[in-house]
DNA sequence: ACAGTCAATCGGTGTTCGACGATAGTCGAT
DNA sequence: ATCGACTATCGTCGAACACCGATTGACTGT
């Protein structure tokens, strides 16, 4: 089932800054990224990685996981394949 | 190639508002789009829908096609391409 | 030449965003 | 119990966005 203009643009704009895209990136790894660490590489503040985090996981583009005792963030694989494929169903020439 | 983290951000936030991917679907259909025609569609004044046009075009979504003697938007197709095969390429797993 | 049509741009207004420091909350280890 | 390390939230500020009406500009047909 497609997305919807409204989910499509969440997502998209969850992707609109490239701070948030190399986050995405980094959470391509599949282990605990501390917000520091992520602050220190991009050059932002702690707070304001927390906050693109924030942003990210009101797109779902992130979850929280309760592993166990600890929670941490991860990449929402699924919604971001729906985008990809909706964008790419995007670019079919319709008929008319 | 894949896109830089600035240009997948650019796309991502013209994509990034429910109207701008109404428009990019109605360009779907290669003819050409009054912009009085999309903004009735919107319910948006056409100096709105016009804004939207400026702001997909600077992320290379649109195109300005000189066909002939007319001139008119039409949509990158390859900029949307490549930009849902990058996403998808975030939804990868890395090793570590 | 001029009226009509359409798109782009301008000026203005209210809202949202991006960034920060400071503060408060959570959890583990001592 | 509290210290240390980490994260989330709050308050603030300037910049950018979304929207509109009005104006300007370009092209078409008469």
């Amino acid at each position: 089932m497609p997305m919807s203009d409204e989910e499509m643009a969440a997502v998209g704009k969850a992707l609109g800054h490239p701070a948030r895209v190399k986050i995405v990136e980094y959470f391509m790894e599949c282990r605990p990224h501390t917000v520091g660490e992520i602050a220190a590489q991009l050059t932002l503040a702690q707070s304001t990685v927390s906050e693109h985090l924030r942003i990210l996981r009101s797109a779902n583009v992130l979850r929280t996981e309760d592993d166990g005792p600890r929670t941490w963030h991860c990449l929402n694989r699924s919604v971001l394949k729906r985008f990809a494929r909706d964008v790419e169903a995007l670019t079919v020439r319709a008929d008319r």
